[in-house]
DNA sequence: AACTATTTATAAGA
DNA sequence: TTCTTATAAATAGTT
């Protein structure tokens, strides 16, 4: 959707792979938002950029147990694992 | 994007709210795929549908300790909280 | 930070 | 319902 077609692989210059990462998780979480309205549907999503900075979007009624067992499928470090 | 342009509103009829569910779904994950390739960054998807089904995709690192102030941000029960 | 040429996603339709 | 396609929307490269 632009000037050219890309391929699917990690941007190697810094500058445009930051100006990327800006506009396409502005659109993710658009479309996270219009799922949810649009089809009644309960959606969380979470993003760390690689610098580790964290940007999440969660609708509301998630509830810990439909949760946990996604976070099984995370690499998790946690006292509680 | 579309045949017609749509308000951002729960669809009422049933079926093309499965249908639109379906699509949308599809698109989300692809995207959220793209963006952590391109950028280099973790994300972590989750989406209920309105019977309570679970899709969901996590690209890898994301740790327990990072998640779980997000967590905080759901409708939490659970006997960890 | 805007712009716009293009690609991509998708609302309707078949 | 799986496939098609006209159109809306997102965005890559540019300024």
């Amino acid at each position: 959707m632009g000037r050219g077609k890309i391929v699917i692989r990690r941007i190697d210059n810094s500058t445009s792979r930051q100006v990327t990462f800006s506009k396409r998780r502005n659109g993710l979480f658009k479309k996270a938002k219009e799922l949810a309205i649009l089809c009644d549907a309960e959606v969380g999503l979470m993003i760390f950029s690689s610098t580790g900075r964290l940007y999440d979007f969660a609708s509301t009624r998630i509830v810990m147990r439909q949760v946990l067992p996604i976070l099984s499928t995370f690499k998790l470090t946690s006292p509680f694992m």
